[in-house]
DNA sequence: CACGTTCCCGTTATCGTTAACGAAAGTATG
DNA sequence: CATACTTTCGTTAACGATAACGGGAACGTG
């Protein structure tokens, strides 16, 4: 008896494809005209452009993109706008890792990047990169819009150079943005109280804690405790678990260490502390000091110091935004658009992890 | 003052590498010569042919495998050999849908998958299915080696022939795969007792549930369960908590239901549950039915009847393997190895998710 | 009518690699 | 020495898309 298997066996379209040579055999014209028409590059007429679409419609053709690639000549340039990232563990220079790493895998597609990196404390330096960007004059852009007003002028500026762009981290909705990536700030403070409210005991009271002066995600801590704080009300729990919140400013401080500390010998009810952002090292550090007792810690992100009080568990969960790969995703959206030719999603929400000292080392970065 | 910022500027080496011709004309030869040397096609003589590779090795000569793959007339042959899905919502689904968006993804390479897929009761469909792909002639393939003694006689044979493989789900260590992608089961379940020991009061019994037959991955279940029991050894919790080993024979018994939900009763102490498969659900069940009161529930893999349990706080977590990832990245290292003449890596371990209600909708699956 | 200009289009070299074809030289055999 | 065969190599047409080049027709202008 034959085995067929024509249902296991997935036919790679390589070998029956429709080439443009096709389609200009159909047309009746040449391959320069198609290349006119899907290019919109020189003089056709009217006429015979409808025909070709016709045709390139009903044939359903697909452009092998390999061939495009290797017969381009000038490269695509795409730039990259994020904050400088201060040191060699901050948190900025992930996205760029993920950047990097993408444009590694597609080097050979003849794409180039350029770097436009602010000072993430300087709203003039944004707005003179942004004009170096713009001067650039790229195919695409991948844009981290942290400055709301300069990044809508910068934007508008792209849109009528029809410059596709993404958003990366922070989004502002209803732009043309081909796509936004980035984590759901509010969804992830919400998981953060279900964290700690497994915890902890009943009738306990939470320290929910925010460094000022973060310019960079002022919106994501804002929305991060929201979150933290609907979880409790959504569920009923407002009687039962106690919030504090409290707002650090200058963290290097004496003052500061010796106020908590004592807030924290004091009131003996608290069990759970929620960092609104990466800074929960500095707690932990507090922490180690003074004598973690029965507190549960949750903080964002994995730089370096984290994960060390992670491993020295000072701190129980961290939150991590995959930041690698948001910026490695950017890439692709937009290599998917440019090169690909294919339609991206809109809204790409990066999954929230949950890391402690156990699966930490089995984390990838990309 | 005019800014250079080369340092920020990453270009591309499209415009500047070594081609084919570079190499021959350095070498005095014709590029069919270079071409038989680099792919062992044809006769050279040894002479030349260190000649030819000393000046590749010299220029750093790196193909280009866009235009590489725009020549190539013969498509490559990979094979995928996995234990059929039972169902659509099964397991098994998720490696073959990774693999397939890889496959599509890479589709203008000229890539041709076959699926060998294997009854996973039946031993002698496993043998049979491994003679079919042997017969297929693959240029390489990807394992989920569950037969133990039947997998080591495949890949004796595949070794024969030179066709590099990959394993995934389990390993074989110190076989000549080229990678093993995969999750550390015993550290999985070391993370989950620790998810339980953080849930839970101290002075409690915690119950672990192992489901019987499940030949797939009977390796994996024992690792689990010795992770999970080596976090309370490591952690000198075995006084505080005291662990029960439960193998459950037919889960579909009334008996089984009867005998269970009278444990529950009976011993209070009860606080967490821990199924080393994805069974849990059937745990889940059983404890809407009699109420599940305040005991934490742990369990594996987003199959839709956990995730169900798990959105109406039934389970409260579910350790993910991302299969999907498993067989998408297992396509991806025979690309690497057959298309992009990469190295890669011979040992790669799948992060351990922690999913919750709060984060299983931001949950992508490849 | 000569000339320039514009519009529309066909032809073809090129990207870097593959692989088929066959040539030239050397070796073996009668 | 003629013939067949082997070893070693060079040449070249693909792969599919791009983009430069230039040709011919139509039209306008003096």
């Amino acid at each position: 008896m034959q085995r067929i298997n024509k249902k296991e066996k997935i036919i790679n379209e390589k070998n029956h494809h429709i080439r443009i040579k096709d389609i200009a055999e159909q047309a009746g014209v040449s391959i320069g005209t198609i290349d006119r028409v899907l290019h919109g590059r020189g003089e056709v007429s009217e006429e015979t452009r409808e025909k070709v679409l016709l045709i390139v419609k009903k044939l359903n053709y697909k452009p092998n993109i390999i061939a495009s690639a290797l017969a381009t000549r000038e490269n695509i340039r795409i730039a990259v706008f994020l904050p400088k990232a201060i040191s060699d563990e901050a948190y900025w220079k992930k996205p760029r890792l993920g950047v990097e790493k993408a444009m590694e895998e597609t080097r050979q597609y003849g794409i180039e990047i350029k770097f436009f990196q602010f000072d993430i404390f300087d709203k003039k330096s944004f707005i003179q990169e942004a004009e170096e960007l713009v001067k650039w004059n790229p195919q695409g852009a991948i844009i981290a819009p942290i400055y709301y007003r300069e990044s809508v002028s910068l934007i508008a500026n792209l849109q009528e150079r029809s410059i596709p762009y993404v958003f990366i981290d922070s989004n502002i909705p209803n732009q043309s943005q081909l796509s936004y990536i980035g984590q759901d700030s509010f969804q992830s403070g919400y998981l953060s109280a279900r964290l700690l409210d497994l915890c902890i005991p009943e009738r306990t009271t939470i320290l929910i804690i925010n460094f000022a002066q973060e310019v960079d995600n002022l919106n994501h801590l804002r929305q991060r405790e929201e979150g933290f704080r609907s979880y409790f009300k959504n569920n009923d729990l407002t009687e039962q678990k106690k919030l504090v919140s409290l707002t650090l400013e200058d963290v290097e401080d004496d003052h500061f260490m010796a106020n908590l500390t004592l807030l924290l010998k004091e009131d003996q009810a608290i069990r759970g502390i929620f960092v609104t952002s990466s800074k929960v090292y500095r707690i932990a550090r507090l922490l180690e000091k003074t004598g973690k007792s029965k507190i549960r810690i949750v903080g964002y992100d994995l730089i370096p110091k984290n994960i060390t009080y992670l491993k020295k568990d000072l701190i129980d969960f961290l939150i991590n935004q995959r930041p690698e790969e948001q910026g490695y995703k950017a890439f692709y959206a937009l290599f998917d658009h440019l090169i690909n030719r294919k339609s991206v999603e809109g809204m790409n929400l990066t999954p929230i992890d949950i890391i402690t000292k156990e699966n930490i080392d089995y984390q990838k970065s990309i």
